[in-house]
RNA sequence: GUCCGCGUAGCUCAGUAGGAUAGAGCAAUGCCCUUCUAAGGCAUCGGUCAGUGGUUCGAAUCCACUCGCGGAUACCA
């Protein structure tokens, strides 16, 4: 058990002994220079019963000075300051050296499926996509490290009318191929004409004809249909270019470290929208609306109009909202999950609340099932608006990289290989776009500085990396000189202490982050915890410490803060290079 | 119009299940290297928490109103 939740539950019976009922939650103290911890229990205790906090406070306290887990116990003006005892704070950190999970925060184990990515078929992942897929990853990591288990999910827009865009403008670059002739009978092509980026720019100027040209616009609807239909042709071509495209997205989400479980989308869904429509309308859960299907999802107390569901457009047509609930209709009925989570845009609320209510309303998944929508804010360039390439257009994610890549270049030191230098460039230029990603708030938007997050000092991604490679260098040098982290004997400086009391945060910090879905305590708390370990570093030389004890006692503290550092980074889905 | 979110140090951001003296990073200024990776550490400076009123022993946090910014608001995704 944690060191915390031991001294919680003491308490708690402490309390409980004196006729008071409180379930104790020790806060963190704001004012270190009185105690580590504070209890504020005697407020509420004395209002509940219409006595003195301070009567109350010095009652409580008196009964903990009787047990040694705090060297100090002391009231003020009603709050209850505590200083841990320091032969419990060792005793913690070779329970942790043994069994680094007391410091994962753990849940009932449920099936959870997570939703991130949204990336585009025959489009080029950009700026918009980087946080659904950083946050999206690092969620999916941290709550597996709460026990659940995890199903991710890229959901590729691979399906609509851009799909008959591209297959349009390709008839026109190649009248001749055989997917457009009725008539084929034989055996298509296996190779693409096309590579990958001249595949991205497609779509942009299709989509441009389209709006001038109205036969042409017709033509691509008329596509889409048919192929959404079976068309032979048109599917071998569709297939040939998603194979090509999707393999390029892979490539930049795995730069990311974005690793997802399934590899489905909306050309997936789009096969279970028949037999949805079928059960909807068999139950008569549909209505007709301005000639449009629609399912009515207002409830009574709703402060703002709600607009119904639409499953069908008046012209017959299905949209996006139709692709996610027919998704949501066959990951209920495939996966049976506990949860469903999706990551996306903020603005995209309305959408999923429109959506989930529909799901519920009717009975595609049960009550029982969670729907939950996490919306993310914009990240912007430094200028406040949206990251652009210098014409104008939308940066590309392989763009971003590249333009933070470098700046971290300018890092490398000379004793780096050559043939090593760039992809650790890389390497570093990815934990600073991560960092600064997982740092703000979820929802908030935030302004990316690349030469500000690429720095090696301050609260970024390659100050990070850059102290726990050191770290790590640091033990490696303890076990050339036949020292090992073995225990942790002596609490013998301020700085060891500070780090201490920092590693017993931790599973409060999961914890919260795991309510609330949200990394930024998370990205946060690593910081601190590698400043903290810094401070020491700096302080104290580890190998010319004569004193074996107090040797052995470092090391063994240093093994603990790497091993932190390297779980946390994980969790973020950042990755430690060998060497900085 | 209605609804939602936001307004905290020069800049970028935390902190809102009410707790003591509101925190970080950058920038600015100063100090510490014959280095276990100084690519580091320490310190100083910097605030009417948009404003007004209320609830409370106690408010950046909860409530009401005002001002400012952004977003959403049925056949786009």
């Amino acid at each position: 058990m944690n060191l915390i939740d031991y001294l919680e539950n003491k308490l708690t019976e402490i309390i409980k002994g004196l006729g008071y009922s409180d379930v104790v939650r020790l806060i963190i103290s704001n004012r270190p220079d009185l105690g580590d911890y504070q209890y504020n229990g005697a407020f509420n205790l004395a209002k509940e019963m219409k006595k003195n906090p301070f009567e109350i406070a010095n009652i409580i306290a008196k009964e903990i000075k009787k047990h040694d887990f705090f060297s100090k116990v002391d009231v003020v003006s009603g709050f209850i300051n505590l200083t841990i005892d320091n032969k419990l704070l060792i005793k913690y950190i070779n329970d942790l050296f043994k069994k680094p999970n007391i410091n994962l925060y753990q849940e009932k184990p449920k099936k959870i499926i997570i939703d991130y990515g949204g990336a585009n078929i025959a489009k080029e992942l950009h700026v918009g996509h980087l946080r659904s897929a950083n946050i999206g990853e690092a969620l999916k990591r941290l709550l597996a490290s709460a026990g659940h288990a995890m199903i991710s999910d890229v959901h590729l827009g691979d399906w609509g009318r851009p799909m008959g865009l591209i297959i349009r403008e390709i008839k026109e670059m190649y009248p001749e191929l055989p997917f457009f002739d009725n008539s084929f009978d034989g055996e298509y092509p296996k190779n693409f004409p096309i590579n990958v980026s001249e595949l991205n720019n497609l779509y942009p100027r299709a989509s441009i004809k389209a709006t001038k040209d109205e036969m042409y616009l017709e033509e691509a609807r008329e596509i889409t249909t048919a192929m959404q239909n079976g068309h032979k042709g048109y599917l071998a071509l569709w297939k040939l270019f998603y194979d090509i495209s999707s393999e390029d997205v892979k490539k930049v989400y795995d730069k990311l470290n974005a690793n997802f479980d399934l590899w489905e989308g909306e050309s997936d869904a789009d096969k279970h929208i028949p037999e949805m429509l079928e059960y909807l309308e068999k139950n008569n859960l549909t209505e007709i609306s301005d000639g449009a299907e629609v399912i009515n999802v207002k409830a009574e107390d709703d402060k703002r109009e709600v607009p119904p569901f639409i499953l069908k457009k008046s012209d017959g047509g299905v949209l996006y909202a139709t692709t996610e609930l027919a998704t949501i209709y066959y990951r209920q009925k495939k996966f049976v999950p506990d949860a469903m989570i999706y990551l996306t845009d903020i603005r995209q609320e309305l959408h999923f609340v429109q959506t989930f209510r529909a799901a519920y309303k009717t009975n595609i998944v049960p009550k029982t099932t969670v729907l939950e929508h996490l919306g993310f804010g914009t990240m912007n360039g430094p200028s406040g608006k949206p990251f652009k390439t210098r014409d104008g257009g939308v940066l590309s994610l392989k763009g971003l990289i590249k333009l933070v890549t470098t700046e971290t270049r300018k890092l490398i030191k000379d004793n780096i290989k050559e043939e090593d230098k760039d992809s650790l460039a890389e390497t570093l230029a990815i934990a600073a776009i991560k960092y600064a990603d997982l740092l703000p708030n979820r929802s908030s938007d935030y302004i990316f500085n690349p030469a500000e997050f690429s720095d090696l000092n301050g609260k970024t991604g390659p100050y990070l990396l850059y102290s726990t490679v050191r770290m790590k260098s640091l033990l490696s040098k303890c076990a050339e000189a036949n020292l090992y982290p073995s225990i942790y004997l002596n609490l013998s400086t301020k700085e060891e202490r500070d780090i201490i009391l920092n590693l017993l945060k931790m599973k409060s910090i999961l914890e919260k982050s795991v309510c609330t879905r949200t990394l930024n305590e998370i990205a946060d708390y690593l910081y601190k915890l590698t400043n903290c370990f810094n401070a020491f570093y700096s302080e104290h030389e580890i190998l010319k410490q004569k004193d074996e004890n107090i040797r052995n006692s470092w090391i063994t503290l240093t093994k603990v803060v790497y091993d932190t550092n390297l779980k946390l980074l994980d969790i973020l889905a950042m990755t430690v290079p060998e060497k900085i």
